[in-house]
RNA sequence: CGGGGCGUAGCGCAGCCUGGUAGCGCACCUGCUUUGGGAGCAGGGUGUCGGAGGUUCGAAUCCUCUCGCCCCGACCA
């Protein structure tokens, strides 16, 4: 083998330090600044990653990235592998292409539906496209792991992952193709699998902290991947998919499908000496319309859906103005799936289309949320065509079970403690789950403990979404210019500016501060272009990089160049020569 | 998968209803002027009007099919 040294690639630095050169100047970089916001891009960060030259589009939910945007996107990278590496975790990588018997193994290939991308091969042999690696991880430890005393171990990867999604959208943030961190740690005893949880979810706070970004850690619903226990990072942001439930007082956050609502604690008041009424409401059937025709209010009608279930069918109501929680409704009767029933069976129960359901003499099982109980005098369907009843009370004309079955709404009170909800949309740009032995068991991933006896690994599983996570730092950082980059994750320290390229006293003082910003170890954009100083400062303001360093002529004569921050807008004078030394001190401070 | 919309120059769009020379702005190329917040003048069109078929003397325009994209919904780490 040819030894190191005598390769010069290795070894001069100054071939290297030329080659960075020159893709650090504007005039030689593919960095594409659009003046106008391409026509399918709908959410801020897209539209400033398309304009400031970062990522295109190459088919639905499939992107380039250019120069700027891979920078963009190292710098997450480089932050999550070093709080990953100095959790003890470490790093590997894993296939893309993964072959069906794997998941065939675990279960998931029938499981997992039309997101998993499957493809042949040449010898008709079926793959996927991994959307998540708990298989192939799985079967790399359980080849090498076979006692106690090499556990625990927490592995992972950056890589590129596949979700067929339905309906990609928002640019990077809802991608097909994306990149992924997903880490997997392996233990021998609970307490072990929850200490590295723990150390997960500090981790995680370690790296978002490290983004810059404004997040809250909230309790999720543990989904497809399965597991006991999750938590979701959020980054907040008015664009966010997911809502989330927040104290005002205390630290409970929860995403609302999961967020659990105190029970209102209304003594029930005397009982209702009204009689049921039927009242005819012709072809009035949500909610809005019978509200409205018969002038009550939301709040005063009682919601009632009829369920299947593989408890039998059931119907449950919440007050007109809630919406029911599918999850929480399969929770409380302790089924294993719920589906709404489609119409010939609403009829077949209720006696009624759809749109006049009501508790009153149903045959079948009846849910109420815990907010229907202190109702009064409420309406609901008459399970009789176009008509409805009033006057109706639960525990009187109707027996049913109790149980939090909605979703949490902004103003209901905290379960831990005295305060009130707020809801705020969020990004969900980490995860971090307890996945327990369901994979470890299904696949025989096994070790023998101290006894000598077979037991199935304990396993945790830890996903950040990397390009996400660039995309949620620019939704919560910009202004109607463009982008202001975080310094952790700008793609550049600085950009040096020099207004006018013709003037030789210009050029030469922007090379010069250009080479010592280098040589001081920053990452230096300079735009050398033969551009008007007016297209200069608006890509400069698109692209965002924290720091501008203007040179003109004007201040030139004076000796001073101008230091402007992209956040905030402050901006100074400074001496020529002390130019390189304040930016070293803005990058590092 | 259901509902709606859009494919015309690199980007943003008009033209289509009512068939007859492919157009506007920006970008791009050349020249001159200009040079601290997206310059001015002059010249230059870089196009399979998404694709296929049909109607017609003639199709960007009308009809059929098809592909792609976007939005709303259902779904979802």
């Amino acid at each position: 083998m040819k030894s190191r040294s005598s390769s010069p690639a290795f070894f001069c630095t100054h071939s290297q330090k030329k080659y960075k050169d020159d893709t650090m100047r504007f005039s030689r970089m593919l960095l594409p600044t659009l003046k106008e916001t391409p026509s399918d891009a709908d959410v801020v960060s897209q539209k400033l990653m398309m304009r400031a030259g970062m990522i295109r589009k190459v088919a639905a939910g499939i992107y380039n990235l250019l120069p700027m945007g891979l920078r963009a996107v190292r710098k997450v990278e480089g932050i999550v592998r070093e709080e990953m590496n100095r959790a003890g975790a470490q790093e590997v990588m894993m296939p893309m292409v993964v072959p069906s018997e794997l998941w065939k193994e675990s279960g998931r290939w029938d499981e997992y539906g039309r997101e998993l991308l499957r493809l042949k091969d040449r010898h008709d042999r079926d793959f996927c496209l991994g959307p998540t690696h708990e298989e192939v991880i799985t079967d790399m430890v359980r080849r090498e792991v076979r006692s106690y005393r090499e556990l625990p171990l927490n592995l992972y990867q950056i890589q590129t992952k596949f979700r067929d999604e339905i309906r990609p959208r928002f640019g990077l943030m809802r991608g097909r193709e994306f990149v992924m961190k997903d880490a997997y740690s392996f233990h021998a005893t609970d307490e072990s699998a929850d200490k590295e949880y723990q150390n997960m979810y500090e981790t995680y706070t370690r790296i978002f902290e490290r983004c810059s970004l404004e997040f809250r850690a909230v309790e999720a619903e543990t989904g497809a991947i399965g597991g006991r226990f999750s938590h979701e990072f959020m980054v907040l942001a008015e664009t966010g998919e997911d809502a989330i439930a927040a104290c005002d007082k205390c630290s409970y956050a929860a995403n609302v499908e999961r967020a659990e609502v105190r029970a209102p604690e209304t003594a029930p008041g005397a009982p209702s000496d009204k009689k049921i009424e039927k009242v005819m409401t012709p072809n009035k059937r949500t909610i809005e319309e019978v509200s409205a025709y018969l002038k009550i209010k939301p709040s005063g009608l009682i919601k009632t859906l009829i369920y299947e279930t593989d408890k039998g069918t059931v119907a449950a109501l919440v007050r007109g103005d809630f919406d029911l929680n599918e999850m929480k409704l399969n929770r409380a009767i302790d089924a294993s799936w719920v589906k709404l029933a489609d119409e010939a069976r609403v009829k077949e129960v209720t006696g009624a289309p759809v749109g006049f359901a009501g508790p009153v003499g149903l045959k079948v099982r009846i849910v109420a949320d815990l907010s229907v109980r202190s109702m009064k005098d409420a309406a609901t369907g008459a399970n009789e065509v176009d008509a409805h009843i009033l006057n109706v009370n639960p525990g009187r004309d109707f027996t049913p079970e109790y149980a939090d079955i909605r979703n949490a709404v902004e103003g209901d009170g905290c379960p831990r403690c005295r305060g009130t909800l707020t809801i705020k949309r969020g990004i969900e740009v980490g995860h971090v789950f307890k996945l327990g032995t369901k994979y470890s068991k299904a696949m025989s991933a096994n070790f023998l403990d101290e006894e000598g006896k077979e037991r199935p690994i304990i396993m945790g599983c830890y996903g950040i979404g990397i390009g996400r996570t660039a995309a949620a730092s620019i939704e919560q950082n910009h202004d109607d210019f463009g982008i202001i980059w975080p310094k952790p994750l700008s793609p550049f320290d600085c950009e040096v500016v020099p207004v006018n390229v013709k003037d030789a006293g210009t050029t030469a003082a922007a090379e010069a501060i250009y080479a010592e910003l280098k040589d001081a170890g920053l990452d230096v954009l300079l735009d050398d272009r033969d551009e008007r100083a007016g297209v200069k400062f608006k890509d400069a303001d698109l692209i965002g990089i924290p720091l501008r360093i203007t040179i003109g002529e004007r201040n030139l004569k004076e000796g001073l160049v101008e230091l402007k921050e992209r956040k905030g807008g402050a901006m100074r004078l400074v001496k020529k020569e002390e130019a390189v030394a304040e930016a070293v001190k803005f990058v590092r401070g």
